[in-house]
RNA sequence: GGGCGAUUAGCUCAGUGGUAGAGCGCCUCGUUCACAUCGAGGAUGUCGGGAGUUCGAAUCUCUCAUCGCCCA
């Protein structure tokens, strides 16, 4: 059955993939050659509410070409895919979907509640990884883990477990970044700092005791002051008015000249009446505002230092909601008079943190202490899951000491970013850890190096609740069943935390955990400590980080020995992707339009390392037409007899070839898959997927095919078997190497054309060496025929002669390799140029178009369409170009500091291409002479 | 404020010391036998500005400008 002219993409991939599924073809180990060396992959677990975006495409299309590629090598293969829970996004998703009932979460109550989230993913989880499926991702789908499964969650227990007992879980009241929408502390990652227009208000706080100082308010030109006022009162600026409430010091700078008799004594809060402190702190700066601050502990983290080092009390004013909450508040209260304490209860108690702000500030108007108000651009941090402001928050918590972990973190990947080529540890992997590019590994390093505590609890109920049961004197006693906790408590009743962990302190565990870690099984054994890890740099922080301490802290360990780090995918304008700007490409509809192949070239060929890569559609266009090139490569292989000759079963017997067309394409075949084993070596994906597109389209396809046209279609059958069969081995190799990033097409092809032993998803990954396969004399021999034709083509091209026209073609001098190389090659020459016969002439006829090449001249006879002067200009035009460069080769070789100091074979190289370029000149100036004699 | 990066053809980008490249787009020509999702040919660059190192700089150094990103 004749093939169509163009691949289905639709109808194929989806029977492409199942097939590969159905034949295990994932498996991890799945064509391994005996003794194989093991290669595992984990892949970033996207989250389970989530659905297939460009990064997740450009991610694992990255890991995928990879994992085939070491499979079709033989390696022992594992890509482990899977899911995380994502505490907070799973959560807002179910309640979500509760509130659409009616429901509440908490009338629900926690069990109920869970059940309601099982239920969701059990319904909806599982989209990613069909997604996943269209992409051609090849992971062992038969051991997908999900961070909340039965296994991995006792593992997160046993190390939370393990963790606390070694001291390196501790708990405490600490300030945290409270979300006041999901009522969670959540971690300083997920905290982004976004800039909103405010104010600065300043308020005037009375000195107690009667107290009066003198504060500058005129100088000269030097700054210095020399006019004073008497102040009863110290001025505080201020963005958060409603935190007033909670102040319990003012600080100035120790050094500030202005307040230097005013430390240690106190001011009157307005509202409460609170006496508070004026201490001297560093945090205060003269140079800023009116260089005397605020200070309150609980709800700003540098306040919260200050207090700290001042012994100033926190007194928190919110509650979980960010709501004033001043009644039934003791440590509000404490110091205050009782009727000042129920007038701020009745004017702000409940209040909303921003009413509270505008009653505040009423009242700082109405009763005389406003001084002023500044518009104020700052910095406001918000959680990046809710988007609302964040509230420094005093609440217990529970923290990983990383000051106690970071080290060897940071040391493996010291070593890794040192190694050398043959560095190798005893089980003959790369030593250390290696990012990739060089530059992110400093982010990682700075970021380590300053490595704050973790906040690893969460209020939220969805997730590994935390493995700590309290006595009712609030002892903790942690183990991994509440049953070992009473046992520890001497069988006292013990409620459990409600708490939960934090989503990436088990991810953290991804590659232990999902190999079956607690327990001693074979895949940890055999694929631990993993290969190479893929992702993003915006995860390096959240996730790759916390990798490496924690299998550290738990295996001793590293986790895998080289991270790559990628870039961003961007729309056309390179502006990220957002749902609000509605510039989201999805790659599910570039997949339903062009191809998966098509989706997956285009991100290869653009994925230079540690650059941001612009996606338009045009662009994926543009590979899903290299795809129907390929296929109708082998559609013009097929219609040519060549799987009539060629041996689809053994497509890594090298042919025998005696032409140098042959000879050369095999050559090249050699030379790109060095190129491209070399490229993905070192990462370099665009390499790779360029290289390929260039032997393809612009050797096999633009050349080889057809110079062999005269060769099938002739009537010698053993260069026609010979060339049949190279076409197919050439065809072949190309799909080999293509496969790893378009599979589908060419596993399509490989089936197609004819029995196969395996498919191609297991086919052997060729080591054909350019030195034992290329032929340097064939190379010259068709680079020379390559150039005549590019040049009489493109002289035709201007000459305007009618493309289907034969033209005779005339050699006035050749030498005896010219002479070869034209006897050789003449029908291939002849077919794609168009000429008719050659003779031989001694000189150039009148009217004819000179053809100067290396070691022949040869011309046209064109008179009927010669246009004189025409000719003339274009031989000008070569010759100037041709000046230009010589003129910059003689310079450099003029120059005796360049011969003395460059290398010898530059200066080699230079001379040859000089001589080379001379030779054409001096053939340019003959033809241009001959034409003169004409005018 | 600190750090990192970018600036190369109309557009998107490769190119880490030795004759400036690709894809797309553009212009001209061409559909009888692999492919019009195609073929043949063509045009297009003071490699952001300036200075330095070097026999030689898109590439290394410094500096300025513009634009990004991360951290505070």
């Amino acid at each position: 059955m004749p093939m169509e002219k163009t691949f289905d993409a639709t109808s194929a991939e989806r029977r492409i993939y199942r097939a590969w599924e159905e034949a295990g073809a994932f498996r991890a180990g799945a064509n391994a050659r005996p003794g194989a060396e093991p290669f595992c992959i984990m892949i970033p677990p996207p989250n389970v509410t989530g659905s297939l975006h460009m990064g997740h495409a450009f991610n694992n299309t990255l890991q995928d070409i990879l994992i085939r590629w070491k499979r079709m090598q033989g390696h022992d293969v594992l890509w482990q895919p899977g899911q995380d829970h994502a505490g907070i996004a799973t959560q807002m998703v179910v309640e979500r979907e509760l509130a659409k009932e009616g429901l509440d979460r908490r009338t629900l109550g926690r069990e109920k509640f869970l059940e309601k989230v099982w239920e969701w993913k059990e319904k909806s989880g599982g989209t990613i990884i069909e997604q996943l499926k269209r992409l051609g991702a090849s992971c062992d789908w038969s051991r997908n883990r999900f961070t909340m499964d039965a296994g991995f969650q006792k593992a997160v227990i046993a190390v939370f477990v393990d963790m606390y007992e070694k001291g390196l879980i501790y708990r405490g009241k600490r300030l945290v970044n409270w979300d006041p929408h999901f009522e969670t502390a959540i971690s300083d990652l997920e905290v982004e700092q976004v800039e909103v227009d405010g104010n600065l208000w300043r308020f005037r706080y009375r000195l107690a005791d009667g107290l009066t100082y003198r504060h500058p308010v005129a100088f000269d030109e030097d700054g210095n002051p020399t006019g004073w006022e008497e102040r009863d009162y110290i001025v505080v600026a201020t963005t958060r008015p409603e935190t007033m409430l909670g102040d319990t010091g003012v600080a100035v700078h120790p050094d500030d000249p202005r307040y230097r008799e005013l430390i240690g004594k106190s001011v009157i809060l307005p509202i409460v009446g609170r006496r508070i402190p004026i201490v001297a702190d560093e945090h205060a700066d003269p140079e800023k505002g009116t260089g005397a601050v605020k200070i309150t502990p609980a709800h700003d983290f540098n306040d919260w230092e200050v207090g700290q080092r001042t012994g100033l009390r926190a007194i928190n004013v919110m509650d979980t909601r960010a709501h004033m909450k001043l009644a039934d508040n003791p440590e509000f209260a404490e110091g205050c008079p009782p009727e000042a304490v129920a007038r701020a209860i009745q004017l702000l108690d409940g209040l909303d943190r921003y009413e509270a702000r505008e009653v505040v500030v009423k009242l700082a108007e109405e009763e005389g202490w406003l001084d002023g108000i500044d518009p104020d651009r700052h910095m406001v941090p918000h959680g990046d899951r809710s988007k609302v402001a964040i509230e420094p928050f005093l609440t217990d918590q529970w923290f990983v000491d990383t000051a106690k972990i970071v080290g060897p973190a940071i040391e493996a990947v010291r070593q890794g970013m040192a190694r050398g080529e043959g560095d190798v540890d005893a089980r003959g992997k790369p030593v250390g850890t290696k990012i990739l590019p060089e530059r992110d590994a400093k982010v990682y390093f700075h970021w380590l190096e300053n490595i704050e505590p973790w906040c690893i609890s969460r209020q939220l109920w969805w997730g590994h609740q935390i493995p700590v049961w309290y006595d009712e004197e609030g002892n903790a006693y942690c183990a991994r069943t509440e049953e070992e906790a009473v046992a520890k408590a001497g069988g006292k009743p013990l409620t459990r935390d409600p708490d939960v962990l934090d989503t990436w302190f088990s991810s953290g565990l991804w590659p232990i955990g999902t190999l079956g870690w607690p327990e001693d099984t074979p895949e940890l054994r055999r694929y631990f400590p993993t290969d190479v890890l893929v992702t993003g740099f915006d995860i390096i922080f959240f996730w790759v980080a916390r990798m490496m301490m924690m299998q550290y802290a738990v295996v001793g360990e590293r986790p895998f020995h080289t991270v790559y780090v990628h870039a961003l995918v961007r729309d056309e304008k390179g502006r990220k992707m957002s749902k609000s700007i509605g510039n989201v490409i999805d790659p599910l509809e570039l997949i339903d339009e062009f191809g998966a192949d098509a989706v997956r070239f285009t991100l290869t060929s653009m994925a230079a390392m540690g650059r941001d890569l612009k996606l338009s559609k045009d662009r994926v266009k543009g590979y899903r037409n290299f795809g129907t090139k390929i296929w109708n490569a082998v559609r013009f292989a097929e219609m040519n007899g060549v799987y009539e000759t060629y041996d689809t079963r053994r497509p890594d017997a090298l042919p025998e070839a005696t032409q140098p067309v042959n000879r050369w394409v095999i050559g090249e075949t050699a030379r790109v898959r060095a190129a491209v084993d070399e490229a993905l070596g070192q990462y370099r994906f665009n390499d790779a997927a360029n290289a390929l597109y260039a032997f393809t389209w612009g050797r096999v396809c633009d050349w080889y095919l057809e110079l062999s046209k005269p060769l099938l279609g002739g009537d010698d059958t053993a260069l026609r078997d010979e060339t049949r069969r190279v076409m197919g081995w050439v065809l072949d190799q190309a799909l080999v190497m293509l496969h790893p990033i378009m599979p589908f097409v060419t596993e399509e092809l490989w089936g197609v054309t004819g029995p196969r032993e395996r498919m191609l998803v297991h086919a052997d990954w060729p080591e054909w060496a350019p030195a034992d396969l290329a032929d340097p004399a064939a190379d010259q021999e068709m680079e020379w025929v390559i150039g005549l034709v590019e040049t009489i083509r493109s002289v035709r091209a201007e000459m305007h002669v009618p493309v289907g026209a034969h033209v005779p073609i005339l050699a006035l001098e050749m030498d005896e390799n010219a002479e070869h190389a034209w006897r050789r090659n003449e029908a291939l020459i002849r077919r794609l140029a168009r000429l008719g016969d050659l003779s031989r002439a001694d000189a150039a006829p009148k009217g004819s178009v000179t053809i100067p090449v290396e070691g022949a001249t040869f011309a046209l006879p064109l008179a009927d369409v010669i246009d004189v002067a025409a000719e003339r200009k274009r031989l000008e035009r070569t010759l100037e170009k041709l000046e230009k460069e010589m003129a910059g080769l003689r310079g450099r070789l003029s120059n005796p500091k360049f011969v003395a100091s460059a290398p010898a074979d530059v200066v080699e190289e230079t001379r040859a291409t000089l001589a080379q370029k001379e030779d054409e000149a001096a053939r340019i100036r003959a033809a241009s002479g001959r034409l003169a004699e004409l005018a």
